[in-house]
RNA sequence: AGGGCUAUGGCCAAGCGGUUAAGGCACUGGACUUUGACUCCAGGAUCGGCGGUUCGAAUCCAUCUAGCCCUGCCA
């Protein structure tokens, strides 16, 4: 069925009423941090917001805020979205306009509509009155046209100082609504801007730059997220008042949130700082850094997301049904390989020494593209230690005991006949026979296994898996900080098929019945070194 | 003299006055299975509460309740 929300019905009318012909949004990130999960959401539906309907996207950094901006997260932010499909239009900058937006203020002034106020932020905020309060004009509010333009004028000179003086509004100080409370349109900051250097000491707010990016550029729909809708009337008196030709609207939404993770800039940034994470591409990490070392891909994440929808109530959506999404994208990309996490020795006491022979395994069932490799198979090969009860602890356990037979995966049943202990009576190695006839694909069918197990064979290579838990825990704290989930990450060193050895970083993989990984980009192949971060894990319907 | 917004099964979410109230995730049964995977079948809501309008309401109106946002020279 066709997905369908509450923008997309606004936009269908809009067209079916003749207000647009084609449909343009945008997706305006601050260059001021590394992008997550939440800012993929934005840009996904900006994108396919307008592409669903033949228009396109442009890519607009609002870089209003020289202060916390910088070039390194232009850079950044492009390339996660590059990584995530989507593409833009136009790539743009609010710093393109910053003369247009001097001059459109320069209009309000002359219009009445503009002001500049000499009183300090703290003054400011005492004349703006609270939530029961209406605020008081400044005393300035009522300055001529001409003595604005003449201090507006220096303030763009640089002769006063950051603090003394900024534009405002000319709106409603009783205004219920305090963003129309004379807002501030303009202030000063001598500080150098990524892309404009020292041209500028004065920049917009994000209310007054954004509406006249938006018109400037023919944006039809500016969707963002609900925290803006007070902004609205303001940002429709910025549109009117500074006589745009085009007039966009905006639509608020929910924002989109992730149960187990954050994506609290604040609290990405503490993780990174103070060493609870590797960097900002921790595998563990929301960030479109992390999720891609991860493994996790473009289109699950994309499908995620479109499926996910759009509402004006925010939610938050469970952790588990991203991992389904990247089960069921990687399920026919990703070859399924046997790799053991834990290994146990298990000697085929009946079969002959010295001897080797290749048992055929297909790559993916469910893909015969990928076609099979031949197994290497003799004397001795490894098991799950969890696959391995001494006694059948109930009947459903389906896999292997004393006295049990089991299937190796693409190969032969095998039989445990008796259990090597070390002196502390751990179990270090079973002894088990096997059946020649039962082989894989020989159509033997006397009789059924208790199970069937994967294993890998005594030519297998050393690997080092690394295996990921939500970042937090749901454990009723408030604070992030009481919410972190110890075993994040739990390290552990296994064993993968031989015919693993000439993988390539960010591969992907199924590992029969362990789940999916990636080769990590720490892993050094030519130097023989395996490292593997599990995606997700394999859905389970085991019990104890 | 506060204002704005939201409320559909455990989670997300369609629905726009007449439908047995879509779908996905989760969960529970069962079938299949050389992955306890996949796949397949089956299972659950009367729509925040109370009124009203209407032949008919999740859809319209009123009211109540709950939650979120707004008093940066951030975006």
């Amino acid at each position: 069925m066709e997905r369908s929300n509450f923008i997309k019905t606004i936009i269908k009318q809009d067209i079916e009423s003749g207000k647009h012909e084609t449909i343009i949004t945008r997706y305006p990130p601050e260059p001021n941090g590394y992008s997550h999960i939440g800012h993929a959401m934005g840009f996904i539906n900006q994108y396919y917001l307008a592409k669903d309907f033949g228009g396109y996207t442009n890519l607009r950094f609002d870089d209003t805020n020289p202060v916390a901006e910088d070039t390194e997260f232009v850079d950044g932010i492009k390339s996660d979205m590059e990584w995530l499909g989507l593409k833009w239009k136009n790539l743009l900058f609010a710093s393109d306009y910053f003369e247009e937006m001097y001059d459109r203020a320069v209009l309000l002034i002359k219009k009445g509509k503009a002001y500049v106020c000499d009183l300090n932020s703290e003054e400011i905020r005492k004349y703006r009155g609270d939530l029961q309060t209406p605020g008081k004009n400044s005393p300035f509010k009522d300055r001529s046209v001409e003595e604005n333009l003449r201090l507006f004028e220096s303030m763009r000179n640089g002769e006063f100082k950051e603090g003394t003086h900024v534009l405002r509004a000319k709106i409603d100080m009783a205004s219920p609504n305090m963003n129309l409370r004379d807002p501030l349109l303009y202030r000063i900051l001598f500080a150098h801007h990524h892309r404009t250097g020292d041209k500028w000491c004065i920049y917009p707010m994000y209310d007054y730059a954004h509406s006249i990016e938006d018109a400037i550029e023919g944006i039809t729909h500016s969707v963002c997220s609900l925290e803006f809708e007070n902004h609205r009337p303001l940002y429709n008196w910025v549109v009117a008042e500074c006589e745009m030709k085009h007039i966009p609207r905006q639509i608020e939404y929910g924002r989109f949130n992730l149960t187990n993770t954050v994506t609290s800039k604040r609290f990405l940034r503490k993780l990174v700082e103070e060493k609870l994470v590797s960097g900002w591409d921790d595998p563990r990490m929301p960030t479109i850094l992390g999720l891609k070392r991860r493994g996790f891909t473009p289109e699950a994440i994309t499908e995620f997301i479109l499926d996910i929808g759009l509402s004006k109530k925010g939610g938050v959506t469970e952790y588990a049904m991203l991992e389904q999404y990247l089960r069921q994208d990687l399920k026919l990309k990703a070859k399924r390989p046997m790799a053991v996490l834990n290994p146990l020795k298990v000697v085929i006491t009946n079969y002959p020494e010295n001897e080797t022979e290749y048992v055929t395994g297909v790559w993916n069932q469910e893909n015969e593209e990928f076609g099979s490799r031949e197994i290497p198979f003799s004397r001795v090969v490894y098991i799950e230690r969890e696959d391995f009860l001494e006694e059948k602890p109930n009947k459903k356990w389906k896999r292997l005991s004393l006295g049990l037979e089991v299937r190796l995966r693409h190969a032969y049943f095998i039989k445990c006949e008796e259990i090597i202990r070390d002196n502390e009576g751990n179990i270090i190695e079973l002894r088990c026979t096997y059946d020649v006839e039962t082989k894989s694909g020989s159509g033997f069918s006397e009789r059924k296994p208790n199970g069937t197990i994967h294993w890998v064979d005594a030519t297998a290579v050393k690997a080092e898996f690394r295996l990921y838990d939500v970042l937090l825990l749901d454990n009723g704290k408030e604070e992030y900080t009481d919410r972190m989930n110890p075993d994040s990450l739990k390290v552990i060193n296994g064993l993968i098929e031989s015919s693993l050895k000439d993988v390539n970083k960010y591969d992907q993989f199924q590992f029969i019945r362990n789940g999916f990984f990636n080769v990590d980009v720490d892993s050094n192949i030519e130097e023989g070194l395996y490292i593997f971060n599990r995606i997700v894990p394999l859905k389970s319907a085991f019990r104890k």
